[in-house]
DNA sequence: CCCTGATTCGC
DNA sequence: GCGAATCAGG
């Protein structure tokens, strides 16, 4: 459908008096989902259905057995090679206990110092 | 089930 | 950009 500057006054129009998304659609003969769809692209919105209101996890439409794949592919296309290379180099527990000391003497001293200035 | 608006995604 | 399909809520 091809929307031109009368029909969008109009959607506008109706939409700010209240009409519904079904009755602004019998007037503009198309579809509610064309309604609706036109005015989530002009930004338009009752807050209905407010992003922050309900948190719920949407369930994964189902549109083809492939889609996961799918997708799945578009994230490793957006990967570095390498990042699927290389595996993050494993560190030894001696190494993990070195940072974990170096992070206690860091905050020792920074409590000292602030103590010491009270 | 009916309605509502909101969102996704193939075209 | 469009809108059918689908979502979630009342």
């Amino acid at each position: 459908m091809r929307w031109n500057r009368r029909e969008l006054a109009q959607l506008k129009q109706l939409w700010s008096e209240g009409q519904s998304a079904a009755q602004i659609a019998g007037h503009l003969e198309c579809s509610r989902n064309a309604v609706c769809g036109r005015l989530t692209r002009l930004g338009l919105t009752r807050g209905h259905k407010p992003p922050t209101a309900k948190p719920k996890i949407r369930s994964v439409p189902k549109r083809g057995p492939t889609l996961m794949a799918a997708r799945c592919d578009r994230v490793r296309k957006k990967l570095p090679q390498k990042a699927l290379e290389t595996r993050p180099q494993e560190m030894s527990k001696r190494q993990l206990y070195a940072i974990l000391a170096e992070a206690v003497r860091n905050t020792v001293r920074a409590i000292g110092a602030a103590i010491s200035r009270v």
